[in-house]
Parts: structure tokens; sequence; C-alpha cells
DNA sequence: GAGTGGTCTAGACCACGAG
DNA sequence: TCGTGGTCTAGACCACTCA
């Protein structure tokens, strides 16, 4: 009702849109220049970006700087399993993924102090995961532990392809999971390195486990691109039983 | 690395944001028309917008057609608490919101056959949640049940500001809840309900609640702008039990 | 170097909102 | 009616990629 005629924007974005779930464009083919399609849908260059801009924002194509626009190749839809009480140290996702790690070690700054609950400058071991399926990446996770809290080696293997080690600290009494999502824009970083458009929503989840004696053990900053990624959290319900406190 | 020399867009952003926070605009104030602002900045009205545009996704700006550029009031932040498991009929929030509810009998079509476990075209009671902070629209809820197993009264009164009815389904055994959470950018009819721009992620939720039987009793869509919410989720872990497979 | 996308201009014209 | 934002044009020039 705002607008009865579709803009010159979403009618050229629906047509591309339609050419390409129809396979006349196919995954990873390159679509025709900028100048090219602008000649053919008799719009201005900065029209037709427009419309490519929308693509670009739900995935369906990536721009490479000087040398086109790419058809994506549609990526695997994984789900983060959230609530998984054991083992708490990796995250579990419901399918395999190919995930590359780097280690360092830093100090607690930003927001780092307050999540972690220590004082900023304190010793952290940084891991950050990239996961990839075939040659583009698909998601992100950077893990912080205390430094003291780090085994000197790294857990010799993931258990599965669908977890993905969170927590190299050693074996303690856990006591709490806690994980916050919330949906955003990347930032340039996270654009640039998960290959996405700055305008692709993401899914960005905190995970902070808590040892028995409060002390938080790890905080993971996971960053899943909204149009390949959700995540799951299933509660079953005691009902024999009332447990509940509070 | 990609761009030392920041765009003039961005430069106008920074400065806009930082003119927003220093309070030199004020919350609910109008920004100066377009053109002065582009004639202010010497740039094109183009770029000028380019720069609102990244103001609006973040929620600090609400364009107002034919009217002008508002600072947006910051809104309190809410979260939304996950995995509650009693009462599951509710969903709860960490702040009090004023809700206007508004019901309908429709009948299953497009997704929420597959949701709802139904035949297409079976009898479905929707409710349609919209929660306000002040005159603002904050979030939405669109609630699903079987119309049999709708209760014929809607229940009494909310048992506090913080929890929203999400199920009017008379009280059974309840067995599960799968809360799925994704990260996307609005709808034109939800960005234009929530009063957001169409360019700020929204968190995506949603809640399937079964019976004993298997029997699906509810389905609960919500939309939470990212801008003013979120969502968290808690487990504890036996510690004294260490059950863990494989 | 040739071709691609990235940014920006200086307008034009339309659609909406308030008085 | 007037001032606002919304859309679009027809270029210009720069930055990047690949051969």
């Amino acid at each position: 009702m705002i607008r009865a005629v579709p803009s010159r924007r979403d009618a050229i974005a629906d047509d591309l849109r339609r050419q390409i779930s129809t396979g006349h464009f196919k995954a990873g083919e390159r679509l025709p220049s900028e100048a090219q399609l602008a000649t053919r849908y008799t719009v201005s260059t900065p029209t037709l970006r427009s419309a490519l801009a929308l693509l670009q924002g739900e995935g369906l194509v990536e721009k490479i700087h000087g040398n086109g626009n790419f058809v994506r190749r549609p990526l695997r839809r994984i789900t983060y399993l959230g609530g998984v009480a054991e083992p708490p140290t990796w995250a579990t996702f419901s399918a395999p993924l190919r995930v590359t790690t780097r280690t360092a070690s830093i100090e607690a700054y930003n927001h780092l102090p307050t999540l972690l609950n220590v004082r900023p400058g304190s010793p952290l071991t940084e891991v950050l995961h990239i996961a990839h399926e075939g040659k583009t990446p698909h998601s992100l996770a950077r893990i912080y532990t205390p430094h003291d809290l780090t085994l000197a080696d790294p857990p010799a293997a993931t258990p599965s392809p669908e977890q993905i080690a969170v927590c190299w600290a050693g074996p303690r009494p856990l006591a709490e999971v806690q994980e916050r999502l919330s949906a955003r824009l990347p930032t340039q970083e996270e654009a640039t390195a998960l290959r996405i458009s700055a305008s692709l929503a993401v899914l960005s989840l905190t995970r902070v486990v808590t040892d028995a004696t409060g002390r938080v053990v790890e905080v993971a900053l996971m960053v899943l691109p909204g149009d390949r990624a959700d995540a799951l959290f299933t509660t079953r319900l005691m009902t024999e039983k009332r447990s509940s406190k509070e």
C-alpha cells in the first residue's frame, strides 16, 4: 500500500532473482557487467547497482571488485544447537564444517574484562575459528579463556566435525552456560572475513561458561551469517517433576 | 586495509553519530533537511542520503517521508528469556512492555501447515501482539494455535507485564519447547509495523510448543529488532552426574 | 592496459505531510 | 501550496583484478 508501483530497483531485483532461481544464471557464474545490465534494463548504473545491493543483502550475489558480480553457490544451512549441557566445551552444529584455527595470547580490553569478569589487561588466550564450506568462509568464532586456565596442548582432535572446540580450559566442574543472541549487521572486519555484504544480517552469539565457583571459564563470540545459519534451543519439560525454582 | 581513506559517506555518518551522542542533536529532534545537510557537508544529496541510511540501519535516525529525519529516542533494551520451562504458555521479557493484541481466525497456509503439522486450510487462531514503549512500537509477535485448542475466553490478565500471552491453549501436559532463532532483515510489512528501517537487522524467533502426545499446540513467530532486543538462554549443568557419551 | 566495480556529482521529477 | 524525503539519470573519475 505504501507503493503500489514497484520501483525500478525492486522490479530489476525481482527479475534477477527469478533468473537465478530458474537457473538462467547458474551458481558460481558471473553476471553480465553492471554497465551491460544497466543498458539491458534501460536504467542508470546507480539504479542497477542498488538492485544488485538487494540481492547481495540476501546472500544471492557476491560482488568482487574489479572482477564482477557472481551468483553465490547456495551454502549449506547449518543450525547451532544451543543449550547443550554436555560436553559444554564444544559448540555443536547440525552439519560438518571444515574449521581453521589460529591461537594468540592477548590482554583483556574493551568489553572482554566485563564479560570474563577479570581485570583489564589480564592475560587471555584467544582462539579464532573460521568455518569453511568448500572455499568460501561460512562462519566465525572468537573464543577467550583466562590464560591460566588454558591447556598447554590443544585438544587432540575435534570429536566430530559437527563440534568445534570452543574451550581449551582443562576439565573442571562447570556450572552454567549462558547464551545471548542478537541480530545486527556485520562489522567491516566481519564482512570481509566472511566475504559477505555489509547489509547481510548476522546472528551474534555470546556464550559464557561458568564453573562451579562462579568463575568465568570461557567466553565465545560467534558470528553466524543469517543467510546460512540459525540457532536452535530445545527445552524438554519435566511434567512429573516440578523442580523449578523462583 | 581495504580503504584507508574513509569515504565521504562514512565521514559524514561518523560526524552525525558524534553530534547525536554528544547531544548536539537531541533525542526526538528533527535534523536539518537533507538539502541543508548536503550543503553543509558540500556533498550531493544521494551521498548525504547514503550517510543517513547508515544511521538509520543502526536505529539512530528515523526518516519520516515528507516531514524530516528525526533522532530516535533510545529505546529500552529488552531481553527475551528463552528456555523457560514454566509456564511455557508465556513469553518472558526482562522489562515491562505495553502490549496491544488483536485476534483473528484464519486458515493455515504457506509455512504454517508444516510448522503446526496440520493440513493446509485447517482453522487456526491468530493472535497478533505489538509491544509498545511509549508511542513507538517495540516488537512484534504472531501466535498461531489450532482452533480447537483455543480457549473460548482469553486469559484474564497477563500475570506480569514482563510476560506476554503466547498461547491460549487450555492447560495440557506439555512436553517440549523449541526455539529457533535467526537474523535477517525485516520484511516490508514488519518494517512499517515497527517503524524501523528496512536495513535494521531483526532477530526472528520461532517458538514451537508440543504437548505430550507430540501434537503442536502453539507456534509463535516473534520479530525483535536488533537495536533493542536480544535473547538469553541459560543452561545449568548437573555436575554430579557425568553421563557424557562417546 | 582493458575491463570491472566503487564513489560521487548536480541536477530532475515524483510522493508525502503539514498548514 | 510548500517543504520535505524518494527515486532516478547520465555522466565523471578512481580503485581493483586479471591477463
